[in-house]
DNA sequence: TCAAAAGTGTTATCCTTACACCCATGT
DNA sequence: ACATGGGTGTAAGGATAACACTTTTGA
């Protein structure tokens, strides 16, 4: 046991920082797309999510209204010839506003582009039927006996297109991954002839990307986490896009509404929108009390008498 | 943006060890109860689960069953004399077996010595009744106006007796040291004259833990994990006691059956056992195809039309 | 014979799911 | 008038919560 000597690892921090715009998740990148904002841990940061506070308000010039730690990743770089090891530590942060662009070649992304596979939005994606079902199906026939048996059940409980499940984004890729269906699962980048659709990015940054969406969708189910990415005001139409835009899937109106009620987050504003495209809409306000009020989490458990 | 030049940063693993001894779930500690096993990271392990994996066999030879990670902490030993900070990756790992005690001062220590306001099987706990919740509310009463009404409203989601929620754990913990009631929470270690019962712990181990008991606590009841911690086969009241001592709840035995029953999470032997104390029970064991059969996970959003 | 734990059966209730319809605006 | 989204009511089904009782052993 006990305290460890300082040893040649750098400690980074990495941001999957995400907004709704126009009805599309996005996430802010650099360089085109390729790469996850990122930044050295500074030692005289008190906190590490003060110091990812810190530098991405800096960045973007936006409060950023929720931040939880996402994961952190050291295998990567194994083989890096700097002769030290990365440690990253990654968070996931959720912003009302659009950041304003144009610095550092910062730049919002689609979730989509890097998944395409995962915006069921409209029905389940040609992407995915077409290309990704039959590669992965390859690749279980490539194996045999229990490794085909074993593929063959991970292909099913994460792809299967009948009981389609969002939260899942995570274990897809990586499963993408290891049936190297990923440009980013060879080195040299260029060994993988033709790689599944979806835009890829550099390290691992595309496999953090999937964790903080994997991570959101599993939370908004549970945590009125969407509200930090929506305006003051909002009509229940937005709020439902927003969470479709999230999961990837289209909700049952009223029973969206029913939930959203009978869980006391909203209330009215008494203000009504008239940009609806159709009946003008009342407006609402996240009811920020609840969050207090209610600890909350669903109880599976079959407790014994009260 | 861009990878860090090396840092003063000293990169640590802590492991909260969990397994059942006669229905008392307990974790492995050093130091008499002080400490939780933590290792520097190697930079020659492969992946920090491998580094997790192979100095918890090495130390306890015994295999580790379940291995996830929990947390990374780098807001510690802020007054760090030593010149460097001290970044800690924990993880929470279940073992089937009693490790060989005796090296380097491990031992095993129920949870509930740490957190004794958490084990409710017999009852809410007198500790938590007679001497917990008056602590906590001088400390809302302490303060005014708004900060009051934070402080009330916190108490209430966190400790409320008549719908306690075992998840909240961790919470539940940093809102008494928040209040200055754990000894943990001073620096110097005697500023606190009269702490709230329950053993301490040195630096944040005990945050640690109860983050591991937290997680543990959430995730028993949508992932078939406790079964890491049974024996190859058991009695369905042995998986409830299981199950009851992480909780730190009694709970319903028919509907615990049936639970039990319908998610074929286990098939039955064939045999026997008597050691029950009563009629003797049929023996299950726990059906590890189901792991990848269902990803699982209960969606609570209201899809539309399939 | 009695305590202790295993094991079975059934009902009430609530939440989720699904269906079907009306309302108010812009074009 | 009609397309577009906003907004409401209600019934069916399934899972959970709660009830009470029988069975088999060891002491």
């Amino acid at each position: 046991m006990m305290v460890a000597e300082p040893r040649p690892v750098a400690v980074e921090l990495n941001a999957v920082l995400v907004a709704l715009i126009g009805d599309e998740p996005q996430v802010l990148t650099l360089e085109n797309g390729a790469l996850l904002p990122s930044g050295p841990f500074e030692s005289d940061h008190p906190t590490l999510q003060a110091g990812v506070r810190a530098w991405v308000e800096h960045q973007t010039h936006h409060p950023l209204g929720y931040v939880e730690q996402l994961y952190t990743f050291a295998d990567r770089y194994r083989e890096s010839t700097l002769g030290y090891r990365i440690v990253s530590i990654s968070y996931l942060g959720l912003t009302r506003e659009r950041a304003a662009a144009g610095q550092h070649e910062l730049g919002w992304q689609s979730f989509y582009r890097y998944f395409p596979w995962e915006d069921w939005r409209e029905g389940p994606p040609k992407i995915l039927t077409r290309t990704v079902l039959p590669r992965l199906k390859s690749w279980v026939e490539a194996a045999s006996d229990d490794a085909k048996r074993r593929r063959q059940q991970r292909v099913e409980g994460n792809f299967d297109v009948s009981s389609w499940n969002e939260e899942l984004a995570l274990q897809r890729y990586e499963l993408l991954y290891e049936a190297g269906l990923v440009p980013e699962a060879s080195r040299p980048r260029d060994a993988i002839v033709d790689p599944v659709p979806g835009e890829p990015m550099r390290y691992d940054h595309r496999r953090i990307l999937a964790t903080g969406i994997a991570r959101l969708r599993a939370k908004i189910k549970y945590r009125p986490v969407v509200f930090e990415l929506m305006p003051p005001d909002f009509t229940l139409g937005q709020l439902q896009r927003a969470v479709e835009a999230l999961a990837g899937r289209l909700l049952h109106k009223q029973n969206f509404r029913r939930l959203v009620e009978q869980q006391w987050l909203v209330e009215e504003t008494g203000a009504m929108t008239a940009d609806t495209g159709g009946r003008p809409a009342k407006l609402y306000r996240f009811r920020r009390e609840i969050v207090l009020e209610r600890a909350v989490a669903g109880s599976k458990l079959p407790l014994a008498r009260a």
